[in-house]
Order: C-alpha cells, then structure tokens, then sequence
DNA sequence: TGCATTTATTGGCCTTATGCCACCTATAGG
DNA sequence: CCTATAGGTGGCATAAGGCCAATAAATGCA
C-alpha cells in the first residue's frame, strides 16, 4: 500500500455513506408428508409484525465475515442444523421492498433432511414448517412471495440436471425415496427403469448392503459416493422433456 | 398499515444501523478475435488506484430503483449498450475484500455483440477489452480475480446446458459462427452435424433467407425466433460428457 | 407350509438421439 | 471451366431412453 492510499484511508469514513440495509433471507426447504415445505417465521417485531416470513436478519458486520456466515448463523438460530447444503439464490434490492428503505437482501435456500429436525421444533409458536404451495398462498411479509418462488423454482430447476435433491434425503436412502424426492419437485411422475439407469450410471449412489426394513420386500439402502457441491451438475438424471422458457 | 407500524416507521432512523457499502460490479463479455474478451476498466481513484478492475460501483440508492437498474447504468456508461442481455451471478460480502469496510458487491455479467460497440471506445485510456484468459492473470483490484472467475464459469456451465451464448452474437447470424461460440465458452471442439441437428431441433432460430457474403460458399443467415431471457436451459445443445464437480 | 399381496428390482425390446465422417454444394479466382 | 475452400447433408452404427412385463423378497393368513 502507498503513503498516498494509507492517507485516503484514514480520512475515509464510510459511515458518511449510507448504504442500503442488508439482510439475508433464507428458504429453507425439506420433504415432508410427500411435499417440499419450507420453514415460515412469524413476526415478532414491526414492519409486518406478526405476518409470516422466511427467517433471516440483518448481516451483522461485526459478528459475521461474510454472507454466507450469516446465512449460516440464522440456519443455526432456527434449526440447530449447522452444516446443512446452502446455496445463494439471488440478491434483491430496491426501494419499495421495506418501509424502512432502501433494501437490499442476499437470498439463500438450505436443504435438510426432516429427519435431522429435533422433534421439539415442531412446537414452537412461532415457526412453522409448511407446504411451498401453502406457503406461496399466504399474505408473506415484505416481498417474501417473490423470493420463496424464486428460492422454489431453483430448487425445480435444479433437480432437473443435477443431483442436489438428494440433499434433502437421509445419510442412507433408498433409490425408491430419491425417485419421489425427484418427482415431488418436478411435479411429475418419474419412468421408474429410465431413473435408476441414470442415477446409477452417474456413478453418484453406492450400496451400503444395508436394507431398509419394510412389511414388503426390503429396499436396498445406499449413500453418496462424494460429497455434493454447489454448482454439481451433470446431465440426465431425469428425463423431462426441456424447459425451453 | 396500523398505527403502531406507522409510530414504529417514524421513530425508525436508517442511518443509525451502519449497513456494509453496497456496490455492483460486472463482467461484460463479447467475442472478439475468436476469443472471449472482458472489459476492465483502469482505477482513477483510491483505493487500488490503478489497478485494472471489472466496472462497477456503488449503489446510488436515490437514483437506482433496483440494483438490476444500477448494472444496467453502469454498463450504458461503459459501453452505451442499453439493451444487453443481463444475469446477475453471485453476491459476495466481507470484512476483508475492501478496505474500506465490510463490503457487499452484486456482481452481474452481460452479454454483448462486439460489432454493436462504438468502435471509438476502443481508443479510450483507462477501458479496455482483454482476452478473459489474460485478465486472470492479471493482478486485478480487489477480489476481481475471483468475481471475474465465477462470472466466466457460470457463462461456461450455461453453454453447456442453455442456449444464452446466443447473446453474444449480432442478431443475425450463420449456424458456424454460433457453433464457434459454443466451442469458445467451451473450450473444446463440437461435431458439426450432431450441433446443427440440436440448435433446430430446439426451434430458437430459423433461416431469415440471407446469406453472409464470403469468398467462399456464402452461409445462411439465422435470427432468434424468442428472445433468451434468463434461467432460459434447455438439455442437449451440446454433447459435451458431463462435468461431474 | 403354501399362497396372495405388495413393493423392490431387473430384463429386454423398440424407438430416438448422437457420434462419425464421407460426400455434395456454392462461391471466388485463376 | 477447374480448383480450392468453407458451408451443409446423408446415412449408418451405436448409445441412450421409454415402456412395461417378469422376477424377487417380505408379511400375514388360509
């Protein structure tokens, strides 16, 4: 650094320059009851007092290093789950979105696997784990209807050329479960021989040799063979036809 | 709106809740001498004075409705392209990527036809187009670096599974010169007859009855038959084997 | 124990999509 | 006209995908 730049920033005072508000939002989704549900936060301050909302919160510059470690702590705060599959959707700011002014929010879908829940969540009074269909009903506080579409129609998009929705399975699946997984996002039914040819043939799943127990014929239990990264795409996995928008 | 929210919004004072800086920063692409070009701009100010860096700057919350309006001014004074085709990739936020505080920049990328440039802005000092190869050797300002490398990777993983490179091309345009593009964002060659036989089948351009004179057999001319918007996928442009992350 | 029932998993054939590459075509310039 | 060259097609062998029926593994009851 040059005595010039040093010298630009100590009289730098970013203080004077009032930014926009930041906050993260996020939707974080699960399967449930054989649908996708995300979980909604009711209000307990104003704006919007007691109207549903995605959790989230301010970025917090002094605790926080980054985007992603707020994402991270309000994911803790409301599930307990600290290492789930986070993926930054989209950024939306503007002046309209929040009475309080020009707001600019980081948007985030976390995928956990229900089961991973402690049971006692269920009973909180103000949270609440609910269908996307359901949710995308609901008067939503601020312009949360838009980013849980947005949130949702990734997660669509997403399960038609990689394999993230597996991350909202179990440590050990059945390739039955992930074929339903699959066709509850995609909102259609799955050819059954066509699905396990490919998920196989990605070379993503092995056997455990474990079974899961069942009053009919056991399913064969498997897992990842890798862990899955943002970004993880790999053609065919299903074979919808093209969503040519 | 209640009159308790309405008390609650007076009393609220914004500029009491330092938010991180807020800024947009690009990558505007286009094709040039058979390789994807950037263009970075010089820094006329502190800090990183100097430095080549991508376009961008901050949010102008009383002008900039949205920061999709604030990318799009940024680029028209860059390149006097209002038009373009615009995506936003990625938000990165941090204590450590500016000196001047936590920083949160939205970074876009927009696609441009070169031929639609004023030539004149290639003579300007501080612009300047750069093969994207060599940008990221450079030592960019900031985390240039790496925003410009998540740009060119999100444009590379969309030509594999989208049709979006077709935005880089003038609005009419032959069947080998859009295979080109394919085969630039690629980085590896495509078989002529499996790519013509997938770019028609998928019905987004048709013949407008022209040719583009050559001194050799003269080749049809094609235009879109929609506009690409984005999120616009559709499987099998390529055969390119999966990149399995 | 043997059979009916139910869910998991596999076989196999037919159709479509792709990879390959040789061949045909349209121009310009000798 | 003849040649060189880049655009554009034909056509077949192979791979991938859709379909659906057969097989397999459990449970519970006759």
């Amino acid at each position: 650094m040059t005595d010039d730049e040093r010298k630009f920033l100590e009289a730098y005072d970013a203080s004077k320059f009032a930014g926009p508000l930041a906050t993260v939002d996020m939707a974080i989704f699960c399967i449930r009851d054989d649908a996708l549900h995300v979980l909604l936060i009711k209000r307990g301050n104003h704006p919007d007092k007691g109207r549903w909302a995605l959790p989230g919160g301010f970025v917090d510059t002094r605790r926080d290093a980054d985007t992603h470690a707020t994402a991270l702590r309000k994911l803790s705060e409301k599930t307990g789950i600290a290492t789930p599959y986070l993926e930054q959707v989209v950024t939306v700011g503007g002046s309209k979105r929040d009475p309080r002014g020009w707001a600019l929010t980081v948007l985030y879908f976390a995928l956990i696997d229900h089961a991973a829940l402690n049971p006692d969540s269920d009973n909180v009074e103000d949270a609440e784990w609910v269908d996307v269909h359901e949710a995308l009903k609901r008067d939503l506080a601020f312009d949360h209807r838009d980013l849980l579409t947005r949130a949702a129609r990734r997660l669509g998009d997403k399960a038609r050329y990689s394999a993230l929705p597996l991350k909202l399975l179990p440590s050990e699946f059945t390739l039955v479960e992930t074929q339903r997984v699959f066709e509850i996002l995609l909102g259609s039914p799955l050819e059954k021989k066509s699905f396990r040819r490919r998920i196989l043939a990605a070379d993503i799943v092995e056997e455990t040799g474990r079974t899961r127990p069942s009053a009919r014929r056991p399913a064969q239990l498997y897992r990842l063979t890798r862990d899955i990264q943002e970004d993880f795409a790999f053609p065919g996995l299903i074979h919808t036809k093209p969503a040519l928008l």
